[in-house]
DNA sequence: CCTGAACTGAGACTCGTTCTCATTCTACGG
DNA sequence: CCGTAGAATGAGAACGAGTCTCAGTTCAGG
Protein backbone atom coordinates (compact mmCIF):
# COMPACT_ATOMS: atom_id res chain seq x y z
CA UNK A 1 0.00 0.00 0.00
CA UNK A 2 2.41 2.60 -1.20
CA UNK A 3 0.48 4.87 -2.55
CA UNK A 4 -2.06 5.17 -5.61
CA UNK A 5 -0.66 7.30 -7.79
CA UNK A 6 2.15 9.97 -6.95
CA UNK A 7 1.08 10.46 -3.40
CA UNK A 8 3.94 13.56 -2.64
CA UNK A 9 3.74 11.98 1.13
CA UNK A 10 5.71 9.12 2.40
CA UNK A 11 7.27 6.95 -0.62
CA UNK A 12 9.76 4.65 0.92
CA UNK A 13 12.16 4.09 -2.06
CA UNK A 14 11.76 7.22 -4.75
CA UNK A 15 14.27 5.44 -7.49
CA UNK A 16 14.49 6.90 -10.71
CA UNK A 17 11.47 9.09 -9.56
CA UNK A 18 13.39 11.55 -8.58
CA UNK A 19 16.03 11.77 -11.72
CA UNK A 20 12.88 12.29 -13.73
CA UNK A 21 11.65 15.41 -11.56
CA UNK A 22 15.27 16.90 -12.47
CA UNK A 23 14.81 15.91 -16.07
CA UNK A 24 11.41 17.94 -16.02
CA UNK A 25 13.08 20.63 -14.88
CA UNK A 26 15.41 20.94 -18.08
CA UNK A 27 18.09 19.07 -16.52
CA UNK A 28 20.67 16.54 -18.03
CA UNK A 29 21.06 13.64 -16.23
CA UNK A 30 24.58 12.95 -15.96
CA UNK A 31 26.60 10.76 -13.60
CA UNK A 32 27.40 13.20 -11.20
CA UNK A 33 23.96 14.13 -10.74
CA UNK A 34 22.59 10.40 -10.29
CA UNK A 35 25.00 9.76 -7.82
CA UNK A 36 24.17 12.59 -5.70
CA UNK A 37 20.75 11.61 -5.94
CA UNK A 38 21.57 8.22 -4.86
CA UNK A 39 23.53 9.32 -2.25
CA UNK A 40 21.51 11.32 -0.83
CA UNK A 41 18.35 9.03 -0.78
CA UNK A 42 20.61 6.71 1.02
CA UNK A 43 21.24 9.30 4.07
CA UNK A 44 18.65 9.37 7.00
CA UNK A 45 18.79 13.00 7.32
CA UNK A 46 20.46 16.09 6.10
CA UNK A 47 24.04 15.60 5.38
CA UNK A 48 26.57 17.86 4.60
CA UNK A 49 28.61 17.81 1.43
CA UNK A 50 31.42 16.59 3.74
CA UNK A 51 30.11 13.65 3.89
CA UNK A 52 28.77 13.40 0.69
CA UNK A 53 31.60 13.90 -0.88
CA UNK A 54 33.46 11.09 1.46
CA UNK A 55 30.98 8.50 -0.02
CA UNK A 56 31.24 10.39 -3.85
CA UNK A 57 34.93 9.58 -4.51
CA UNK A 58 34.50 10.15 -7.95
CA UNK A 59 33.02 13.02 -7.83
CA UNK A 60 35.00 16.36 -7.32
CA UNK A 61 34.40 18.79 -4.67
CA UNK A 62 33.20 21.72 -7.33
CA UNK A 63 31.34 19.38 -9.26
CA UNK A 64 29.48 17.99 -5.91
CA UNK A 65 28.91 21.68 -5.00
CA UNK A 66 27.41 22.62 -8.78
CA UNK A 67 25.78 19.90 -8.63
CA UNK A 68 24.09 20.68 -5.57
CA UNK A 69 23.13 23.95 -6.41
CA UNK A 70 21.52 22.87 -9.65
CA UNK A 71 19.04 20.58 -7.92
CA UNK A 72 18.63 22.66 -5.25
CA UNK A 73 17.57 25.64 -7.97
CA UNK A 74 14.96 22.54 -9.77
CA UNK A 75 13.71 21.86 -6.56
CA UNK A 76 14.68 18.19 -5.98
CA UNK A 77 17.05 18.80 -3.37
CA UNK A 78 16.48 21.37 -0.13
CA UNK A 79 19.39 23.11 1.81
CA UNK A 80 18.79 23.53 5.26
CA UNK A 81 21.01 25.28 7.78
CA UNK A 82 20.50 23.70 11.53
CA UNK A 83 22.36 25.47 14.26
CA UNK A 84 26.14 24.80 12.80
CA UNK A 85 27.89 26.65 9.99
CA UNK A 86 27.85 24.26 7.39
CA UNK A 87 24.78 23.76 5.48
CA UNK A 88 23.50 19.82 5.06
CA UNK A 89 21.26 18.90 1.92
CA UNK A 90 18.25 16.26 1.92
CA UNK A 91 15.37 15.40 -0.67
CA UNK A 92 13.07 18.60 -1.11
CA UNK A 93 10.22 17.91 1.16
CA UNK A 94 7.92 17.22 -2.29
CA UNK A 95 9.99 13.96 -2.56
CA UNK A 96 9.98 12.80 0.75
CA UNK A 97 7.20 14.20 2.61
CA UNK A 98 7.36 16.95 4.86
CA UNK A 99 9.35 16.21 8.28
CA UNK A 100 10.80 17.63 11.28
CA UNK A 101 14.47 17.07 12.52
CA UNK A 102 16.00 15.89 15.72
CA UNK A 103 19.50 17.40 15.89
CA UNK A 104 21.64 15.73 18.30
CA UNK A 105 23.40 18.32 20.51
CA UNK A 106 26.42 15.43 21.08
CA UNK A 107 27.18 14.64 17.49
CA UNK A 108 25.80 16.75 15.15
CA UNK A 109 23.60 13.93 13.73
CA UNK A 110 20.21 15.25 12.34
CA UNK A 111 17.00 12.95 11.91
CA UNK A 112 14.37 12.62 10.04
CA UNK A 113 11.14 12.56 11.65
CA UNK A 114 7.91 12.69 10.42
CA UNK A 115 5.42 14.32 11.85
CA UNK A 116 1.92 12.33 12.38
CA UNK A 117 -0.59 14.28 10.10
CA UNK A 118 -3.36 15.55 12.89
CA UNK A 119 -0.23 16.26 14.73
CA UNK A 120 1.58 18.30 12.40
CA UNK A 121 -2.27 19.69 11.29
CA UNK A 122 -2.13 21.25 14.45
CA UNK A 123 1.49 23.27 14.00
CA UNK A 124 0.45 24.23 10.78
CA UNK A 125 -2.63 25.63 11.83
CA UNK A 126 -0.54 27.36 15.18
CA UNK A 127 2.07 28.44 12.57
CA UNK A 128 -0.73 29.86 10.59
CA UNK A 129 -2.10 31.93 13.33
CA UNK A 130 1.49 33.31 14.69
CA UNK A 131 2.19 34.15 10.83
CA UNK A 132 -1.09 35.91 10.23
CA UNK A 133 -0.89 37.77 13.11
CA UNK A 134 2.04 39.56 12.03
CA UNK A 135 0.96 40.26 8.45
CA UNK A 136 3.23 37.32 6.97
CA UNK A 137 2.29 35.11 4.18
CA UNK A 138 3.19 31.48 5.50
CA UNK A 139 4.44 29.26 2.92
CA UNK A 140 5.66 26.43 5.12
CA UNK A 141 7.56 25.77 8.72
CA UNK A 142 10.35 24.16 10.03
CA UNK A 143 10.76 22.42 13.27
CA UNK A 144 14.28 21.19 14.50
CA UNK A 145 14.18 19.72 17.93
CA UNK A 146 17.47 19.53 19.55
CA UNK A 147 18.30 17.02 22.44
CA UNK A 148 21.26 14.17 22.22
CA UNK A 149 20.11 11.12 20.00
CA UNK A 150 20.10 7.68 21.62
CA UNK A 151 23.33 6.77 20.54
CA UNK A 152 25.06 9.79 22.45
CA UNK A 153 23.06 8.77 25.59
CA UNK A 154 24.52 5.21 26.08
CA UNK A 155 28.39 5.21 25.09
CA UNK B 1 5.73 26.87 38.33
CA UNK B 2 8.97 28.48 36.20
CA UNK B 3 10.82 29.43 39.75
CA UNK B 4 10.22 32.54 41.66
CA UNK B 5 12.70 35.62 41.34
CA UNK B 6 12.98 36.39 37.53
CA UNK B 7 10.47 35.33 35.23
CA UNK B 8 12.05 34.07 32.33
CA UNK B 9 8.79 34.80 30.50
CA UNK B 10 8.23 37.96 28.55
CA UNK B 11 10.66 41.29 30.23
CA UNK B 12 10.15 43.80 27.46
CA UNK B 13 13.20 45.83 28.86
CA UNK B 14 16.22 43.79 30.28
CA UNK B 15 18.30 46.63 30.59
CA UNK B 16 21.78 45.80 32.77
CA UNK B 17 20.20 42.69 34.01
CA UNK B 18 21.25 41.08 31.02
CA UNK B 19 24.56 42.44 31.99
CA UNK B 20 24.63 41.67 35.08
CA UNK B 21 23.89 37.96 34.22
CA UNK B 22 27.02 37.96 31.90
CA UNK B 23 29.25 39.11 35.18
CA UNK B 24 27.58 35.91 36.85
CA UNK B 25 29.17 33.82 34.49
CA UNK B 26 32.40 35.26 35.18
CA UNK B 27 32.65 38.07 32.49
CA UNK B 28 34.90 41.56 32.63
CA UNK B 29 32.00 44.21 31.80
CA UNK B 30 34.39 45.83 28.86
CA UNK B 31 33.07 48.56 26.61
CA UNK B 32 32.96 46.24 23.88
CA UNK B 33 30.50 44.03 25.48
CA UNK B 34 27.88 46.45 26.93
CA UNK B 35 27.71 47.88 23.54
CA UNK B 36 27.18 44.61 21.72
CA UNK B 37 24.32 43.27 24.76
CA UNK B 38 22.90 46.92 23.84
CA UNK B 39 22.29 45.94 20.10
CA UNK B 40 20.83 43.09 20.53
CA UNK B 41 18.39 44.35 22.67
CA UNK B 42 18.05 47.18 20.08
CA UNK B 43 16.94 44.37 17.52
CA UNK B 44 13.77 43.04 16.84
CA UNK B 45 14.81 39.37 15.49
CA UNK B 46 18.49 37.25 15.09
CA UNK B 47 20.53 39.67 13.27
CA UNK B 48 24.23 39.10 11.71
CA UNK B 49 27.55 40.05 12.81
CA UNK B 50 27.78 42.25 9.52
CA UNK B 51 24.43 44.20 10.79
CA UNK B 52 25.88 44.68 14.22
CA UNK B 53 29.24 45.39 13.21
CA UNK B 54 27.19 48.94 11.19
CA UNK B 55 25.43 49.88 14.31
CA UNK B 56 28.85 49.64 16.61
CA UNK B 57 31.30 51.23 14.50
CA UNK B 58 33.78 51.45 17.26
CA UNK B 59 33.67 48.19 18.09
CA UNK B 60 36.28 46.29 15.76
CA UNK B 61 35.16 43.20 13.65
CA UNK B 62 37.24 40.83 15.27
CA UNK B 63 36.29 42.22 19.03
CA UNK B 64 32.46 41.88 17.84
CA UNK B 65 32.83 38.45 16.93
CA UNK B 66 35.03 37.29 19.95
CA UNK B 67 32.49 39.72 22.34
CA UNK B 68 29.36 37.43 20.44
CA UNK B 69 31.66 34.06 21.19
CA UNK B 70 32.13 34.74 24.70
CA UNK B 71 28.43 35.82 25.26
CA UNK B 72 27.25 32.56 23.56
CA UNK B 73 29.66 30.63 25.77
CA UNK B 74 28.09 32.51 29.22
CA UNK B 75 24.58 31.43 27.45
CA UNK B 76 23.30 35.18 27.68
CA UNK B 77 23.66 34.73 23.73
CA UNK B 78 22.02 32.34 21.10
CA UNK B 79 23.58 31.73 17.63
CA UNK B 80 20.97 30.77 15.13
CA UNK B 81 21.73 30.08 11.63
CA UNK B 82 18.29 30.03 10.17
CA UNK B 83 18.31 28.76 5.96
CA UNK B 84 20.98 31.19 5.07
CA UNK B 85 24.76 30.87 5.77
CA UNK B 86 26.26 33.69 8.11
CA UNK B 87 24.83 33.33 11.43
CA UNK B 88 22.50 35.20 13.24
CA UNK B 89 22.84 36.64 17.06
CA UNK B 90 20.24 36.94 19.99
CA UNK B 91 20.11 37.30 23.41
CA UNK B 92 19.12 34.11 24.58
CA UNK B 93 15.83 32.55 25.23
CA UNK B 94 16.68 32.50 28.70
CA UNK B 95 16.11 36.30 29.12
CA UNK B 96 14.30 36.77 25.91
CA UNK B 97 11.45 34.00 26.46
CA UNK B 98 10.70 30.94 24.41
CA UNK B 99 9.43 32.39 20.91
CA UNK B 100 9.32 31.22 16.88
CA UNK B 101 10.76 32.77 14.06
CA UNK B 102 9.61 34.70 11.14
CA UNK B 103 12.10 34.03 7.73
CA UNK B 104 10.93 36.17 5.10
CA UNK B 105 12.32 34.40 1.57
CA UNK B 106 12.63 37.85 0.12
CA UNK B 107 14.73 40.32 2.17
CA UNK B 108 15.91 37.62 4.89
CA UNK B 109 14.62 39.37 7.39
CA UNK B 110 14.07 37.35 10.66
CA UNK B 111 10.94 38.62 12.78
CA UNK B 112 10.92 36.98 16.75
CA UNK B 113 7.35 35.84 17.18
CA UNK B 114 6.22 34.84 20.75
CA UNK B 115 3.25 32.06 20.77
CA UNK B 116 0.82 32.28 23.01
CA UNK B 117 1.92 29.95 25.94
CA UNK B 118 -1.30 27.21 25.21
CA UNK B 119 0.19 26.99 21.66
CA UNK B 120 3.35 26.36 22.82
CA UNK B 121 2.48 23.85 24.78
CA UNK B 122 0.81 22.01 22.40
CA UNK B 123 3.96 22.41 20.24
CA UNK B 124 6.19 21.32 22.89
CA UNK B 125 3.84 18.33 23.70
CA UNK B 126 4.02 17.14 19.93
CA UNK B 127 7.58 17.09 19.63
CA UNK B 128 8.26 15.75 23.35
CA UNK B 129 6.13 12.27 21.98
CA UNK B 130 7.91 12.58 18.15
CA UNK B 131 11.31 12.60 20.27
CA UNK B 132 10.57 10.25 22.53
CA UNK B 133 9.70 7.98 19.67
CA UNK B 134 13.11 7.86 18.28
CA UNK B 135 14.95 7.31 21.57
CA UNK B 136 15.51 11.14 21.72
CA UNK B 137 16.34 13.29 24.71
CA UNK B 138 14.69 16.60 23.42
CA UNK B 139 15.70 19.77 25.11
CA UNK B 140 14.23 22.53 23.45
CA UNK B 141 12.72 23.17 20.02
CA UNK B 142 12.85 25.94 16.95
CA UNK B 143 9.68 26.90 15.10
CA UNK B 144 10.79 28.92 12.05
CA UNK B 145 8.04 29.70 9.19
CA UNK B 146 8.85 30.57 6.28
CA UNK B 147 7.18 33.12 4.13
CA UNK B 148 7.01 36.64 2.64
CA UNK B 149 6.48 39.35 5.19
CA UNK B 150 4.29 42.36 4.62
CA UNK B 151 6.87 44.92 3.66
CA UNK B 152 7.98 42.75 1.05
CA UNK B 153 4.67 41.77 -0.31
CA UNK B 154 3.25 45.61 -0.78
CA UNK B 155 6.56 47.36 -2.35
C1' DC C 1 29.44 10.88 -37.13
C1' DC C 2 29.09 16.47 -36.43
C1' DT C 3 28.21 20.23 -33.84
C1' DG C 4 26.72 23.61 -30.44
C1' DA C 5 25.30 23.84 -25.92
C1' DA C 6 25.56 21.85 -21.48
C1' DC C 7 28.62 20.04 -18.30
C1' DT C 8 33.06 19.05 -16.01
C1' DG C 9 37.36 19.66 -13.14
C1' DA C 10 41.41 21.91 -11.19
C1' DG C 11 42.39 25.50 -8.88
C1' DA C 12 41.96 30.48 -7.96
C1' DC C 13 39.08 33.21 -5.38
C1' DT C 14 35.52 35.19 -1.96
C1' DC C 15 33.91 36.01 2.35
C1' DG C 16 32.39 34.84 7.02
C1' DT C 17 34.74 33.59 10.88
C1' DT C 18 38.67 32.41 13.92
C1' DC C 19 43.43 32.82 15.43
C1' DT C 20 47.82 35.22 16.79
C1' DC C 21 50.41 38.12 19.49
C1' DA C 22 51.99 42.47 21.00
C1' DT C 23 49.59 46.08 23.46
C1' DT C 24 46.00 47.91 26.56
C1' DC C 25 42.44 47.54 30.02
C1' DT C 26 40.13 45.87 34.30
C1' DA C 27 39.51 44.33 38.68
C1' DC C 28 41.32 43.70 42.86
C1' DG C 29 44.73 43.81 46.85
C1' DG C 30 47.64 46.78 49.21
C1' DC D 1 44.30 55.88 45.31
C1' DC D 2 48.40 53.01 42.88
C1' DG D 3 50.49 48.56 41.05
C1' DT D 4 50.01 44.50 39.12
C1' DA D 5 48.46 39.98 37.11
C1' DG D 6 45.67 38.37 34.09
C1' DA D 7 41.91 39.23 31.00
C1' DA D 8 40.64 41.68 26.88
C1' DT D 9 41.77 44.14 22.71
C1' DG D 10 42.95 45.17 17.72
C1' DA D 11 45.23 44.71 13.28
C1' DG D 12 45.97 41.56 10.31
C1' DA D 13 47.08 36.77 9.07
C1' DA D 14 44.96 32.49 8.52
C1' DC D 15 41.24 29.27 7.75
C1' DG D 16 37.46 26.79 5.55
C1' DA D 17 33.04 26.38 3.21
C1' DG D 18 31.41 27.55 -0.85
C1' DT D 19 31.67 29.89 -5.62
C1' DC D 20 33.70 31.20 -9.92
C1' DT D 21 36.65 30.75 -14.11
C1' DC D 22 37.92 28.75 -18.19
C1' DA D 23 39.78 25.33 -21.11
C1' DG D 24 38.59 20.80 -22.16
C1' DT D 25 34.77 17.04 -22.33
C1' DT D 26 30.24 15.04 -22.92
C1' DC D 27 25.73 14.98 -24.60
C1' DA D 28 21.51 15.26 -27.51
C1' DG D 29 19.80 15.96 -31.73
C1' DG D 30 20.39 16.18 -36.65
MN1 LIG E 1 5.46 20.32 10.71
MN1 LIG F 1 7.68 26.77 20.54
ZN1 LIG G 1 24.15 12.11 18.91
ZN1 LIG H 1 10.72 40.60 3.68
Amino acid sequence: MTGGSTAPTADPAPGEHVLRRAADAGLRLTRARRAVVAALEACTGPTTAADLAERLTDVPISSLYRSLAVLVDAGVVARVHETEGTARFELAEDITGHHHHLVCRSCGTVIDVRPTSSADDTIAGIVEAEAARHGFTATGHHVDIEGVCAACRTP
